[in-house]
RNA sequence: GGGUUGGUAGCUCAGCGGUAGAGCAGCGGCCUUUUAAGCCGUUGGUCCAGGGUUCAAAUCCCUGCCGACCCA
C-alpha cells in the first residue's frame, strides 16, 4: 500500500511531533502489576470493589473522543470492554494537555486517575496522567457502520475485530467453547494427544489431500484429511480414552460450509460403543451450551428485514406466474403435465400466500417459501427463451429469501433419535426400500426432483445417500442422532445386531447440518483390511498398512466420535457462514 | 462452471446521461461533565481497468479484473 494517503502522512507528522518532544511514542512495557482492565474497572466501580476517587491505572487503544476544548472525553478499549477517560487542562497541567492534539483515534494510551462518575451518569475515570503507549499510523475504520466489506474483514481480520464488537464477541466464545471441551473430556479420564499433520498415506475419511514435499527426506507427504487413524493407534497402544482437537485440510471447494482447514475433535473410548458416543456428544454440547452461553436453547438472530423481504419475493412470483399460467403454450406444456403445473402454481401460490397472514416463525415460513419456488423453478423448461424471464424473477426471489431460512430456534434439551431408513422413508415414501433400484432412480431424479444430484453412475445406495442429504439433513434443526445407516455407506464401522444391513454408527445433525459422526469402531483388522482395500480401489500404495499391522497387534473394542468444532460454533453462536467463525478463513491470495 | 449482485473520498454509502455528493474520519477555529457531543470554516476523487455509443458517460453497451450471495 503507498503511503501517499494524506491521513497516514498527518499521523506521521504527529509521530515527529511527538518524538521531537522527547517523547517515545513505542513504549517498551506497560507496568501491568497495577493495571485495571477498562471494562473491568468499570465493573469493579459498578460492584462497589472500587468507591468514588479511588485510583487505577489502565491502558488501551483510544476509539472516541469528544473535545471540549479545555476538556476531553476519551474512550479508550481494552479485551475487557470500553470506559471514559475525562481529561481537564487544569489537572493534566497545558505541556501535558497539548499532547492530546499529537494523539488520534486508534492510539494506544494509558492513564492514571480516580474513579467517578460523570453529571450524566456515566462511569468514567479523571485522568491525573497519562503516557503515549503506542501510536497508530493509520486511521480506524468507520466508528458507526463499522467496517461492512467482506474481503477486508476476513484479509485483515484485526480491523473486523476493532470495528465490530459482535466479531470479538463471536470468537472469545468460541476460544470458551474449545475450552469447555477439553475441560469435558479431561474430567472424563482423556488424555489429550497430538498426531502427525503430515502424513505419508492420508486416512480416516474419504477425500482429497493436500500434497507437500520434505527436502532432507526427498519424498512426498501429504496434509491430514482425519485425526482417526493414529489415535486408534494409541488404543492399541493402551491409551484407553484419548482425544485430539486439530486442523483437518482437504482439498475440495469452498462454501459456507467448508474451510480448506477447519478444526476437527476426535475422541475414542475403548470398551465403549457408539451408544456410550451419544451419550458423550449430547453431554457435550449441553455442557458447553450451559457454561458458555447460559441457556439449551440457542435462537438464531431474526433478521429485521422479514416483511420486506416477503414482499419482494411475492412481486417476484407475480411476475413469473403469467408463464406458468398461459401453460397451454408449448414452451412449458410440451415439457410436462399441463395439472402438474398448475398443482404447482397452485401450492406456490398457497405458500406465498399464506407468508402474508400466518403468525408462524419467519423461518418456518421462509423455508416452506423457499421449497415451493424451488421446486417451481425446477419446472421451467431449461432451454427456453420464454422461461428465461420467470427464471430469473424465481431465482432473485430465492435470493432474497435465503437468509431468512437459517432463521431458527434450536432447543438442545431433547436429542431425538431415528432410524436413517425411517427418515428417508417421511420424504421418499413409506415403499422407498421395497422399490427396484431403477424405481428408486426414477422416484429420486423425477418426483423428488434430484435429478440435479444424482449422478449417473450412482449406486443405489448412493441414489438414497442423495435423498438424505438433499432432503432430511437439512430439515434436522433440531438435534437428533441418525442411527442404522446402510452398512455400504460407512465400511468402517461395525454391523448392527438387530439388523445386519446397516452399521452401528450414528451422524448427529443439528442446524441442518451434520455435526458429529460416531462409530462402534471396527477392530476387526481382517475385516478392516477388506474395508480399506475396497475403499482404495485397488490402488495399493494408498493402504496405510502400518496402521492394519497395528490392529493386528488387538484393538480394544471402542466406540468414536468426531466434532467439526466449526460447524458447533456455527450452531451455538448463531452464524450462516463458517468464515465467521474461523479467524482467518482461506482466501484467494490476493 | 451457471445465475443474481456489487466495485464512487481513509470508512459507510447516495448519485444511474448534463459542474463529483453526504455523514463519519482529517485539518483550522469556539466550547471545562460530553457520549453518534454541538456550532462555524475547510482539505480530500484514475467514480475497478480497457474499449465502444453519444454533442456529453460514474451513469448506457461490450470485454476483463476483484468480491459477495445462491445454485452446481
Amino acid at each position: 500500500m503507498e503511503d501517499t494517503n494524506s491521513l497516514i502522512e498527518q499521523r506521521r507528522t504527529k509521530l515527529a511531533a511527538l518524538a521531537a518532544k522527547g517523547i517515545n511514542p513505542f513504549m517498551n512495557k506497560v507496568s501491568l502489576k497495577e493495571l485495571t482492565g477498562c471494562g473491568e474497572a468499570r465493573a469493579k466501580f459498578e460492584r462497589g470493589e472500587l468507591v468514588e476517587s479511588a485510583s487505577v491505572a489502565i491502558a488501551g487503544r483510544i476509539t472516541a473522543y469528544r473535545d471540549m476544548g479545555k476538556s476531553q472525553f476519551i474512550d479508550l478499549k481494552d479485551v475487557t470492554g470500553r470506559v471514559q477517560v475525562y481529561a481537564q487542562k487544569q489537572a493534566l497541567g497545558d505541556e501535558a494537555f497539548a499532547l492530546f492534539s499529537h494523539l488520534d483515534l486508534a492510539d494506544f494510551i494509558g492513564v492514571k486517575g480516580t474513579m467517578f462518575r460523570t453529571r450524566t451518569g456515566e462511569i468514567s475515570i479523571k485522568a491525573e496522567s497519562f503516557t503515549v503507549l503506542s501510536k497508530a499510523l493509520r486511521p480506524p475504520p468507520d466508528k458507526w457502520d463499522g467496517l461492512a466489506d467482506t474481503e477486508v474483514r476476513y484479509r485483515q481480520r484485526y480491523l473486523d475485530l476493532i470495528a465490530n464488537d459482535e466479531v470479538k464477541r463471536t470468537f472469545l466464545l468460541r476460544s470458551q467453547i474449545i475450552r469447555e471441551i477439553r475441560t469435558f473430556f479431561h474430567e472424563r479420564g482423556y488424555v489429550e494427544v497430538e498426531t502427525p499433520i503430515m502424513q505419508a498415506i492420508p486416512g480416516g475419511a474419504a477425500a482429497q489431500p493436500f500434497k507437500t514435499h520434505h527436502n532432507a527426506l526427498g519424498c512426498d507427504f501429504y496434509m491430514r484429511i482425519a485425526l482417526e487413524l493414529y489415535l486408534k493407534r494409541l488404543l492399541v497402544g493402551g491409551l484407553d480414552k484419548v482425544f485430539e482437537i486439530g486442523r483437518n485440510f482437504r482439498n475440495e471447494g469452498l462454501s459456507r460450509k467448508h474451510n480448506p482447514e477447519f478444526t476437527m475433535l476426535e475422541a475414542y473410548e475403548a470398551y465403549g460403543d457408539y451408544e456410550t458416543m451419544m451419550e458423550t456428544v449430547e453431554s457435550v454440547v449441553k455442557r458447553i451450551a450451559q457454561n458458555v452461553l447460559g441457556s439449551l436453547v440457542v435462537r438464531h438472530q431474526r433478521r429485521a428485514e422479514t416483511e420486506h423481504a416477503l414482499k419482494e419475493v411475492r412481486l417476484a412470483f407475480a411476475e413469473a406466474t403469467p408463464f406458468f399460467i398461459k401453460s397451454g403454450e408449448p414452451s412449458s406444456a410440451e415439457l410436462l403435465p399441463k395439472d402438474r403445473i398448475e398443482a404447482q402454481i397452485l401450492a406456490t401460490q398457497e405458500a406465498v400466500d399464506l407468508a402474508n397472514l400466518s403468525k408462524e416463525e419467519p423461518s418456518a415460513i421462509a423455508m416452506r417459501v423457499h421449497g415451493a419456488i424451488e421446486a417451481t423453478l425446477s419446472l421451467l423448461p431449461v432451454d427456453s427463451e420464454k422461461a428465461e424471464l420467470p427464471r430469473r424473477r424465481l431465482q432473485s426471489a430465492l435470493s432474497t429469501l435465503q437468509p431468512l431460512t437459517v432463521e431458527k430456534v434450536i432447543d438442545l434439551t431433547h436429542w431425538r433419535r431415528a432410524r436413517y431408513k425411517d427418515l428417508v422413508c417421511e420424504k421418499a415414501g413409506a415403499d422407498w426400500f421395497e422399490l427396484t433400484p431403477s424405481e428408486r432412480r426414477r422416484r429420486a431424479t423425477e418426483d423428488l426432483k434430484l435429478s440435479g444430484d444424482i449422478a449417473n453412475g450412482y449406486e443405489d445406495f448412493e441414489v438414497t445417500g442423495a435423498v438424505f442429504e438433499k432432503l432430511v439433513e437439512p430439515t434436522l434443526i433440531q438435534p437428533t442422532f441418525v442411527t442404522h445407516l446402510p452398512k455400504e455407506l460407512v465400511p468402517l464401522a461395525k454391523l448392527s445386531p438387530d439388523d445386519p444391513t446397516t452399521v452401528e454408527v450414528f451422524e448427529c445433525c443439528i442446524n441442518g447440518q451434520e455435526i458429529a459422526p460416531g462409530y462402534s469402531e471396527q477392530n476387526d483388522p481382517v475385516a478392516q483390511r477388506a474395508a480399506l482395500e475396497q475403499q482404495a480401489g485397488g490402488e495399493q500404495q494408498k493402504l496405510d498398512e502400518d496402521f492394519l499391522t497395528a490392529l493386528e497387534h488387538g484393538m480394544p473394542p471402542a466406540g468414536g466420535i468426531g466434532i467439526g468444532i466449526d460447524r458447533l460454533c456455527m450452531m451455538l453462536l448463531g452464524q450462516e457462514t463458517i468464515r465467521d467463525v474461523i479467524l482467518f478463513p482461506q482466501l484467494k491470495p490476493r
